[in-house]
DNA sequence: CTTCCTGCAAAAGTTTTGCATTAAC
DNA sequence: GTTAATGCAAAACTTTTGCAGGAAG
């Protein structure tokens, strides 16, 4: 069965995740330590972003300094992405070009996050629109970041 | 020239948001006291979401603590919506209903926001995908949140 | 006069930083 | 062996809360 869809991204395959990020930290001069190797296999397998508290909860004993400054790093190395919501605190999911481009579905009532694609087509009509938009703004390089706020089967 | 495009909402028209506050407060069981109607006038007259601080330098003479109380109360009765940006601090603007329903150019290096609206068509049918999206996924009466991310005129 | 709002001060929460120690290369 | 990463503790920062005094209805 080849009925996966194709992409140019590394989507759910941990071992190509993990090769990428190693790569990546050696281009940016970081080592690729074994907390850090943690952390990216960690959010690699969450299926949502992730806040500091769950990463720290998860057992790889890294102290809460030390998350923090590796996920700066790893965000830096493009290995991972901050993703703010309205809780108060930051989440971290692995980064667009590991993850595949997705958005975010919210619960406004339990802060419950997943992780959702849009078809082809709408995306990428999207884009076009966006992109218009921004240069006629004179804003260069545009990406965006989309989320999908309502109210979770659970909290519904 | 009335070639202001036509819309159900209330606009840059600062009068009637200032009315539109004072009722709705009042349906909340809340008072409209003079700090409350300086800073929706402030945030209607902006064009941007203000952090807190812009806030308290502008010069209304309110406290931190009055500021984010205030802010809070306007949040709950629909008069002003709380942004979240990736800077690690909110933004507060006028509701969605009072300035219309648009979405935020951010500038990644200077972290400036500026107010944008999607082409109506554009945003219509983003919306159908999306609402498809949403019940796919079991989430109930959703909205959506925007962000254009690039580089300004001014850091390019 | 009763209720809510305000200011001041302290606390709570997340994230950052300093410094000595340990691990990676 | 040299350089960078880690743990612990303290600090910085945004936001929230307690409480006494003051304004609004």
């Amino acid at each position: 069965m080849m009925a996966r869809r194709r992409s140019a991204t590394l989507e759910g395959d941990t071992r190509a995740i993990d090769d990428a990020a190693s790569a990546r930290l050696r281009a940016a001069g970081q080592r690729y330590t074994s907390q850090r190797r943690a952390l990216v296999a960690l959010l690699a397998g969450a299926g949502s972003p992730l806040p500091v508290p769950a990463i720290l909860a998860a057992g790889g004993g890294l102290t809460q300094s030390s998350a923090y400054r590796n996920l700066a790093v790893l965000e830096q190395a493009g290995v991972v992405r901050r993703v703010v919501t309205d809780e108060g605190f930051a989440r971290y999911e692995p980064g667009e070009d590991l993850m595949g481009h997705h958005h975010h579905l919210v619960c406004s009532k339990c802060g419950r996050v997943e992780d959702v694609a849009l078809s082809a087509d709408v995306e990428s009509q999207l884009d076009r629109s966006l992109d218009r938009l921004a240069r006629g703004a004179g804003f260069a390089s545009v990406s965006h970041r989309l989320d999908l706020i309502g109210i979770c089967r659970d909290c519904g």
